[in-house]
DNA sequence: CACATGACGAGGG
DNA sequence: ACCCTCGCCATGT
């Protein structure tokens, strides 16, 4: 029915944007990752990736974000080592992510594959 | 108003 | 796999 459409379109339309990211980076379970696009996807428009680096740059201590399950779509850090790298990966490997001999985590086991969330 | 910036990503060579 | 270009969102200057 398009009236669950309205309600939706409706409902996307109470939040901003960020407001959204927020709410999605939060549900990101532990021991799993989801990189920045997905991120932004799941939010309601994947071509800002970029905004979702914003959030993670400013609201990360403010709001409590689990800051360190989202990597890049390649499953690496993007943080530069000296830099938050290695405090990243302390994190996930404490929730029971892999790496591999180049420091990359496979996506296919630990990437987040939401069925439905609700906003 | 015109850029410059950033923990990005897809696509092409 | 690597490197580069371009498209994107929102903020900051």
């Amino acid at each position: 029915m398009w009236y669950d459409f309205f309600i939706l379109i409706l409902y996307l339309c109470m939040q901003s944007l960020s407001e959204r990211i927020v709410k999605v980076i939060k549900k990101i379970p532990r021991g799993k990752v989801a990189s920045y696009g997905q991120i932004a996807d799941l939010a309601g428009n994947r071509m800002a990736a970029r905004q979702v680096v914003r959030i993670l740059h400013t609201l990360s201590e403010k709001k409590k974000l689990p800051w360190y399950r989202v990597i890049n779509s390649k499953g690496t850090i993007s943080l530069k080592p000296g830099e938050g790298y290695e405090i990243q990966k302390g994190h996930l490997i404490a929730e029971g992510i892999v790496f591999d001999e180049f420091d990359r985590v496979d996506l296919e086991r630990f990437g987040w594959k939401p069925k439905k969330l609700t906003l």
